[in-house]
DNA sequence: TGTGAGCGA
């Protein structure tokens, strides 16, 4: 009465069992998705609005833990802002209460979102900093 | 012009 699902596995699946090279989608393997960074102090949001200000970002974070720093990207050229900006939180528990605390929330009238930022290797004191595409 | 899903000079 009930052996019978296995009589009528399903064909697809047939092609599995009778391959001999079993290459099943890795899920640890390189993901076309974005995936989370891991948690530290320094915080991307993006989602701002245009007339966002680093100002807003600090006081807006601020209400959910203490924040060291907060910028907003903005353009050299123009000066608008680029929609996106970075907040650096005291520890790393205020910066998971920030991004708790304002993902997915409105700021100035938009959605933001709010997670940790790639981790990125500082710049060499030897370079002063300067940018590779500055001649 | 800065109505877009983006990681900073």
């Amino acid at each position: 009465m009930a052996m019978r699902a296995a009589a009528a596995a399903p064909r697809s699946l047939r092609r599995l069992f009778s391959t001999s090279t079993f290459i099943p989608p890795p899920i640890t393997a390189a993901t076309p998705a974005t995936p989370p960074a891991e948690p530290s102090t320094n915080l991307f949001v993006s989602g701002l609005s245009k007339r966002t200000t680093s100002e807003g970002l600090h006081e807006a974070f601020s209400k959910f833990g203490q924040v060291v720093n907060a910028r907003v990207v903005t353009d050299r050229v123009s000066g608008y802002s680029k929609g996106f900006g970075f907040v650096r939180y005291a520890s790393l528990e205020d910066a998971a209460e920030g991004i708790k605390g304002m993902d997915g929330k409105f700021l100035d009238g938009w959605v933001i979102f709010a997670e940790y930022a790639r981790p990125r290797p500082p710049l060499s004191p030897q370079n002063n900093g300067a940018p590779p595409y500055g001649r």
